[in-house]
DNA sequence: CGTTAGTTTGAGAGGACTCAAAGTCTGTGG
DNA sequence: CCACAGACTTTGAGTCCTCTCAAACTAACG
């Protein structure tokens, strides 16, 4: 349980009424290899702190599977507009390999906000966070070659991108399996 | 001063201290066509809501001027890692058109979050709605062809393109402004 | 140890880039 | 009010990067 609250007391100072309630309403779950953690049919109802482990947060597009994102540890990971906006949107979560999480309900996430006002200080502070790291992928995007995305790939995600296939990596940078094949052959 | 008001509404209860203090330290500017609104060299102390025109968030690579976003009518405009963080960051901010702006300094905004709890909820909610914005653009760059990228822009900026010139749109959608001219004259 | 998923390698096609030059627009000064 | 300079857009030609399609190879899992 450490981790979770360690990554809050990131952003705020953890009053232990707060850290009771998060201790309350947060559980220990493991995701085998493989496994589906969200299915895009339904209403992602829950929001998952990975402890240890990768997920794979990723849409399917003319039958291929597209990653959006990868989730990593000490991070939060759901199917963002799902989990927030309670509707259906296209995201499943996978388990790129074996994956131990905290998952927190909505409802539960809900009522610390409205209990907790310093709650809303700590989505806003690592919703900063996220916003950085979003626009610094939107400028990396843009210009560059698919060596150049790749490097910045391996630059921001240096300590775990050797445990993701090959595959994901293409279609989380927008590039071909086999460009990327050739890219890493040829060094 | 209605608009600010009424964007701060969107997401909270504004009380009548609150709108008050609002109002105190919010300042009506209006910069000419082409004027630098924010210089790169500088940190960004303060943010524009615009209540009418267009500016332009830009950094210079290769000698170009890389348009990185637009900001529109309704919403605030600043160096987004300068004015958070304090410190100097790449882009520079200009007037498409002349656009009259409400600014509000990084002091004043500081104050109104560590006095009033209610401006974490607004922040909190209101960064929502960009994150869903930055995740849309990070989709439509990676595998659009030039032609989907500049539908897709249009149908998001549908009220505005039409008023920004060719080769800012270009930069902004990570294409050369040959490419999109030709894309233009195929209709 | 076989079947399937994933990766590599090859060949050919096409979209978008760069460089270059011509054409058009805009605003400023005579 | 017109003329001209500079900025912006258009058009053309050639090149290169990355894609697609295909097939061989390799790894993983039951």
């Amino acid at each position: 349980m450490d981790e979770v609250l360690a990554h809050f007391s990131q952003y705020i100072k953890l009053s232990p009424v707060l850290t009771k309630e998060i201790i309350a309403r947060v559980k220990l779950h493991t995701f085998k290899k493989g496994e589906l953690v969200h299915d895009a049919s339904t209403i992602c109802t829950e929001s998952f702190f990975i402890q240890k482990g990768l997920l794979r947060i990723y849409f399917v597009k003319d039958g291929k599977e597209i990653t959006e994102y990868f989730g990593c540890e000490g991070e939060w990971s759901n199917s963002p507009r799902s989990f927030m906006q309670r509707k259906i949107d296209v995201y499943y979560i996978d388990a790129i390999e074996e994956t131990k999480v905290f998952r927190l309900h909505v409802d539960d996430l809900v009522f610390l906000f409205n209990t907790f006002p310093e709650m809303d200080r700590y989505a806003r502070l690592s919703m900063g966070t996220l916003v950085g790291h979003l626009l610094e992928r939107v400028t990396s995007m843009r210009f560059a070659s698919a060596k150049e995305k790749y490097d910045h790939f391996r630059s921001v995600y240096h300590d775990i991108y050797h445990r993701i296939p090959l595959h994901m990596i293409a279609s989380y940078l927008g590039i071909s399996p086999e460009t990327l094949s050739r890219i890493r052959a040829e060094k």
